[in-house]
DNA sequence: CGTAATTTTGACGCGCGTCAAAGCTTGTGG
DNA sequence: CCACAAGCTTTGACGCGCGTCAAAATTACG
């Protein structure tokens, strides 16, 4: 639960299916909640579920009654636009939680769709909430997630409405490679779990636009592409172009 | 988003000073807490604090104590981009919180700034954290505002970054006309607590853009524009403007 | 290995930002 | 109560960033 050691590059280490240590560390992370609150977490976590690619672990307006902790893969958040066209509000990477837009209304407000073969953690919310009534600091943590999200959300809407493309695409490249990162992978080489497809309707960008901006990044000795392989080759550059003074570790999306 | 009960059409009533039911509606609204709870809610609750036109009620970067309920006036929430730009974030109605992003970190990631003559109440966060701890009831509550934030970001996120200038304009309407309609007033008629200026940073469109705009809508016989009072004269249109068939409040920006 | 989907490349046009200047407010002092 | 200054808001002219359309090149997958 502790930030920052560094793990050995293999994704999920001989942790297995155990919700202890990956999927709940968004929950646990920040301040550490002492182990008996651990246990009791676990104890209402339900066991992994997999999805495979392309597959929904939940849709627009079905019932809310979990949320989930991404344990390994990755998922996306859409809905369908008026137009029939997809729109993408956020990719969820291992560690992160996703479902929390969905409190209020007791309804999913748009899909989760697996980006690649995945595995998440479910966690009731009757029960959360209960424990949470029970637990102060896990009520503390609830708050100070969702407060985190609120905010990143912020910067994020700011970011895409009155950035250039050039910047948007730095901003995302920083802040995928930040998160990634925090779970213990390379902060300058990442695989993208999503299409260029996605990352451009993420972006609000053509995919045309997204395909010519990571040429002239590329030319500029910025990053190195292949594929979904990408490589920060100029970090202290692209948080310029992101418009970070100094790296901090960047918010969610 | 907030559901669509038909409250009087008097904007605060008789109810004067006391913040029970002005202020924190936003807290006891949705699912009405018991008495007991409201009472205990109000004895944390510090009285009234006044603002001046273009006075702060926090500075970024401030330490974090409490949250507010807008009484009367209006706020924005903004920051200084790198640039020296200002960037407004939010803009903060009667009966709506602020400050639920510096939950986190302990520290204003921006300044909230009253738009006109505003007062606040002050919500001490110990305090109210420990009262929800107490009060199930209002751990939900607290949970669903956040999440409905979360909601609400996400829901303008895409609105400013994928739709054109025009559209933008109409969804920014009809939600402030839905959010003052929500508190009693006129769902047709509003008085902008913001300038032009600022609605269009906000939007992050030019200023010269929103006021061609504006004259646009009015030669369409979408709106009539008198300085800060507009009226809606075709919600429906603008509903379909703003890209929803039919109009379900729309969400807190 | 063939077919479909994705990604890349090029040509072109439009929406909206930028610059400049003219009204139009709002506030302050004489 | 008017004069002048310092904003705001509007209007017009112009240019560029990025979307759109079309087609080639590459990759993914049965």
């Amino acid at each position: 639960m502790a930030q920052e050691h560094d793990r050995s590059r293999e994704p999920m280490g001989a942790l297995g299916q155990s919700c202890r240590d990956c999927s709940l560390s968004e929950l646990c992370l920040p301040v550490a909640l002492d182990g008996l609150t651990v246990d009791e977490l676990s104890a209402i976590v339900e066991r992994d579920s997999y999805l495979e690619r392309g597959e929904a672990l939940y849709q627009v307006g079905d019932a809310f009654q979990a949320i989930y902790a991404v344990h390994s893969g990755a998922l996306k958040t859409a809905e369908l636009a008026i137009d029939g066209e997809e729109q993408i509000f956020g990719f969820h990477l291992p560690g992160e939680l996703v479902g929390l837009d969905a409190i209020n209304d007791k309804r999913h407000p748009c899909s989760a769709v697996a980006l690649e073969a995945s595995s998440v953690c479910a966690i009731p919310y009757d029960q959360l909430e209960a424990l949470a009534a029970k637990i102060p600091g896990l009520q503390r943590q609830l708050f100070r997630i969702m407060s985190q999200e609120i905010l990143a959300d912020h910067e994020m809407l700011h970011s895409l409405a009155r950035r250039r493309a050039e910047d948007r695409l730095a901003i995302m490249l920083v802040n995928l490679a930040d998160r990634f990162g925090r779970r213990g992978w390379s902060r300058d080489r990442l695989r993208l779990p999503m299409s260029r497809g996605e990352l451009s309707n993420y972006l609000a960008l053509a995919p045309e636009t997204l395909s010519r901006l990571l040429k002239r990044f590329e030319q500029q000795g910025l990053i190195a592409a292949n594929g979904r392989e990408i490589r920060l080759l100029d970090r202290r550059q692209l948080d310029a172009l992101a418009g970070r003074p100094d790296h901090p570790p960047g918010g969610s999306c």
